[in-house]
Order: C-alpha cells, then sequence, then structure tokens
DNA sequence: TCAGCTTACGGCTCACGTAACAATA
DNA sequence: TATTGTTACGTGAGCCGTAAGCTGA
C-alpha cells in the first residue's frame, strides 16, 4: 500500500466518483488514476467501489470505512511536513480560519491584526460558512480553525477550546414602543416584529428554546445570517432586532438604542476548535494564545 | 514522501538506531535503509538524526516529534488493511492480548475458550508484562489489547473500558494464629509477615497506600508478581498472603483459609484498553463482548 | 455518439543490491 | 580490527503516459 493510493482514492471520492477529474487534480492522466485505484483494490483483495459495467457508481460499505481511515492517513503524513516546515521556517506558511460572519466581522479584526504584524510571511485565508460546514471543513483539513458558537462539540473528533462568552441585546429604532416599558420581557418581546439570526447561526436554537420553555411564540419577520442585514431591516423599521452583544458598535449604531437582554436568554459560549491529532504549528499555535487573549481583553464579552 | 520512509524511520529507532538491524528486520540491505532515510531527510528538509561522524547519535528534536506522527500514520495505514481483511474473512487472524500474570491464570482461561470456539481459525497470542510494559505495548500496537488494573487509564492515547471490581482477601495457614480473632484489622494485619504483590502489579500501590493512610507499615517479607508463587510461599509458612479475590480457586487452595478482607481495602477496577483509533476488527470486538460477559458472570467479582 | 473507465504497451524513473570506502569504538 | 554508515553505480520493477477498446447514458 501506498499513500499515492490513498490520495488517488480521496481524490476520487471527493470528486464524486469522477476518476477523470480526480486525474486532472491530481495532475495526473485518467489511466494512472485508474491504475492506482486498481493496484490498491487488488492489493488489499476488497472492491472499494461499485461499477456499473465500467462506471463508478458509489462505494462498497468496505470503501467506505477505509476511506475514513485513508483521511487520517494522509492527515498525519501531512503533519510530518508540516512539523518539518514549522522547523525551517516558523515564519511562513498559511493560516486558514473558517468562521461565520459574526465572528469574521466583529471579533477576528483585532486578533488577526495582531497575528500578521507577528507573522508578516504568513498567508492568511479566512473561510465562512455555517457552522456545520465549518466541523466539515475542519475535519477534512481544508481549514486549520473552526470559530464559532454552535455544532463544534458535536464532533468528537474535534478538539474545542471555549474562548469568549457573549448574551443577546435587542436594538430598536429610538422612537420604538418597546422602549417605553421598564423592563423588557420575554413575554413583551414576543408581541413584537422581531429582526434576528437565521436558523444555525449566532445562538438561533437556544434563541427558541428560551421562548418555548416559556410557551411563548416569537414573531420573526426576518432572519438573517449576518448581523448588518439584521441591522439594515430594524433600521429600515421592519422590527426589532435581536443581536449577539458584541456585534453593536457604538460608533456606527448609535442611532439604534441598545438594551441588554442577558437577563431573558442563557449565556453562549464561543469556540475554537482544530481537529484532534492535528499537529499545531508555531503560529498556528500563537493565533489560538492571540485569540483567547484578545477576546478576554474585549469588554463585554465574559460572563460575570 | 512515502510509507516505505516512515517504516524504515520507526524501524531504525525502534532497533536502537542501529540501521543494519533495521535492515535485517525489513528485509533490506543495509544501504537500501541508510538511502530511505537519507531521501526522507532530504525531501522534508530537516535533518532526523544526530550524527557523529557516520553513526547515528540520537533524534534531533524535529525527529522526535515526527517519529511520533510516523507511528500513528503507519498505525492508520495498518487499519486499512484490517479492514480489508476483516472483510474478506472475519474468521481468520490473529488476536494479541496483553495481560498480567493474574489476568492471563484466573480470569481469562474461560473467555479465551468461548472465543477459541467461536474462532478456531484465529491465532490467539497471550503477551505477559508489567502494567507499564502493556501500555506501551499496546500504544505500538504490539498487542490489541492490554488487560490490566493499573497503568491503564494514564494514558490518554488508550480507550480503557471498566469490567470488573475486586478487592482483597487473605490466605493463610489453618493454624495461624491471625484466624483466631473475630474480626481482621489492617493493625493486626501489619504485625504478621505479609506475602503479596510487588510494585507495580494487582494493586500493590493502592495497599500500600491504604497501610500509609493508617499510620501502619504492613511487613512485606516477600513479594511476587504471581499469585502461584505468593500461595507457595504461604504454604511454606512464610507469612500470611493478601491475594485478589478472584485468586482463590476453591477446589485447589482448599488447604488454606480464606477470608475477605474488602472491608479494609478500596474496590480496584480491572479495565481492558486498546489504542485510541484502532480499528477493532469483528472478531476482536467480539473478545470485548465476551471478556466483559464473562467476568460479569463470574461470582463476587463485581462490587455491591 | 459522447463521456468515461479499462487494458495493453513502451519508456523512464527510482529504489534496491553490490561493492568500495570512511569513520568510530 | 570489527562494526557500522555513506556513496557510487548498474539493474530491474513498477509507475506514468499514449493509445486503443469497451460500455453505459
Amino acid at each position: 500500500m501506498d499513500l499515492k493510493q490513498l490520495k488517488s482514492l480521496i481524490s476520487v471520492v471527493e470528486n464524486n466518483l469522477n476518476i477523470s477529474q480526480a486525474a486532472d487534480q491530481l495532475h495526473l492522466v485518467q489511466s494512472a488514476v485508474s491504475q492506482q485505484i486498481s493496484r490498491l483494490e487488488e492489493e488489499i483483495g476488497v472492491k472499494l467501489f461499485n461499477r456499473k459495467g465500467k462506471r463508478l457508481a458509489g462505494l462498497t460499505p468496505v470503501g467506505d470505512e477505509i476511506v475514513a481511515y485513508a483521511y487520517r492517513t494522509l492527515a498525519n503524513a501531512n503533519s510530518i511536513l508540516e512539523i518539518a516546515h514549522d522547523h525551517i521556517n516558523e515564519f511562513e506558511g498559511m493560516l486558514r480560519i473558517g468562521t461565520t460572519h459574526t465572528q469574521a466581522q466583529y471579533i477576528l479584526p483585532p486578533v488577526i491584526k495582531a497575528f500578521s504584524q507577528e507573522y508578516p510571511e504568513v498567508e492568511l485565508q479566512i473561510h465562512q460558512g455555517t457552522p456545520q460546514q465549518l466541523v466539515t471543513k475542519a475535519l477534512h483539513d481544508e481549514v486549520d480553525f473552526a470559530i464559532c458558537t454552535e455544532a463544534l462539540s458535536e464532533s468528537k473528533d474535534l478538539v474545542s477550546m471555549p474562548s469568549y462568552n457573549w448574551n443577546r441585546s435587542l436594538i430598536t429604532l429610538k422612537d420604538s414602543a418597546l422602549l417605553e416599558s421598564d423592563e423588557i420581557t420575554l413575554e413583551k418581546l414576543s408581541t413584537y416584529p422581531i429582526v434576528t439570526y437565521v436558523h444555525g447561526f449566532t445562538g438561533r436554537e437556544v434563541f427558541n428554546e428560551t421562548f418555548k420553555k416559556a410557551g411563548l411564540k416569537p414573531q420573526i419577520v426576518l432572519s438573517a445570517a449576518d448581523t448588518d442585514v439584521i441591522k439594515t431591516y430594524v433600521r429600515s423599521g421592519m422590527g426589532v432586532g435581536v443581536i449577539a452583544n458584541m456585534t453593536y458598535v457604538t460608533d456606527k449604531d448609535s442611532d439604534l438604542v441598545l438594551r441588554d437582554l442577558s437577563e431573558l436568554f442563557p449565556w453562549e459560549t464561543t469556540k475554537i476548535a482544530y481537529k484532534k491529532d492535528k499537529y499545531l504549528r508555531r503560529h498556528q499555535q500563537r493565533f489560538i494564545d492571540l485569540f483567547q487573549g484578545s477576546v478576554l481583553k474585549q469588554e463585554g464579552l465574559v460572563a460575570p
């Protein structure tokens, strides 16, 4: 067995069982990849793919199991290269962060800035996606870190480190009727049209849960993955906004009134996660430190 | 990079940096292995070994890190072969159990018997060693399972499953003065010469701790890794024996008097462990089931 | 008919083995 | 001097690419 064969296998799987595409990706001709797969199958004595005539039509059950271990094998082999590169030049390389819009826009900028001053030669990539997508990307080594609030703890193949706690705030136009009452309750809130995050993002599940437990049904008139969009529609008068508290920017959002809602909702924890067994290069380790340090310094991000 | 290169690397490390020996083990000539290492070092751009002239004189720090990942890479690659073999013939193969004398002699026989009836074609190996050695063997894939009481929980790279609880019993000759008192206490015990297990085996640490906490010092006249040896010396009148309760065999040991000591000492837990991420072949999984099931059936092995 | 996989075959790379050399203990 | 690692070099296995043959859609 050979790493080349495993690479071919994975590439074929990732290209929807299209050997020709896989060959392109691997910079080989199609017959070469075909041979790799054949040899692998012959060597281990098991068919990896179901075939319809000469077309591939899905992985066999064994193939499926083997693909999982092929991923791990290649990931470990890759770590060896990373260790070596790290030792040759700590300051060169790449850092791929997978995160949601909220983090990328409101939390990461100071961290990224500090990091890139320390490591100007390291190429930074920010991959955006839903928490579920980020988990997948981290597991398939398409990003080095995933930073978000949801989904990270659900995979036991990720190491996830709690980074900071946050809760929700209300934003409204200055003349909103909701502001007239001294205390805002879930009940009152549920009588107003609300603009907040879509399913899967930035604590929306917990948001729903909270209303449900109280026997209430919020009126969501619009939901978005993106706090900027929420603010825009609140400004246009569509409803009151419920956003993560760290996304209110005093300078730019002073036309909106802010009310803390942390008495009404549970606290949330944003985490940074990476694949278990991943070798962390020194600059990657440093990024984690910077992230954990920076978020602690920002006001209001840590639970009382 | 190539799996062959990693195999060479590991083999050299395991043969105390002796390339010639490694070559023998790999069924290659010495120059071939030498070249593998050179090519690997050149390819990743890092020296893996410190050299004194032309002799290898230790791993570099990078080399050390890389060796750890090389182990994992090969273990995963190996899992792929196991998956395939398992699918071709679940009933063929090998099962390597690492355990202590106590388990091998008093607990495993019925499990082994049942297993080998189900899988007559599977070759069984019992590797004996100290708990520490068993951990190492399991981590380096020299055994499939380690079964013992100590040391297993200390490595986070092992999955260990609690299997059964046991405590200690006293064995003496029939005319021992210790038997005259109705209740046996730690204090009384400490006035008699004791024969029990050596350091590192079968609960000896906890045994020591228990006396120490009570402010007592037991008189250990002889210690052994092996219950049979302990019994022999108790029979010869050297002292009273403190043994694991599951090692008293009513049929054969009726010349010795048995007293339960579980009021005096904490309970111990024997576990079965395997390397995290290891692929378990079906017959291996079955062995665990048999082991867990069998020990539950045996009387007196589970804490009240 | 086209897209896509397999098979046959030739060339070439590269890993292994032999052998000579170098260096340590 | 014996043991062990490196280097040089010839050979052969095996991988890649070209090209022709199949086979579903």
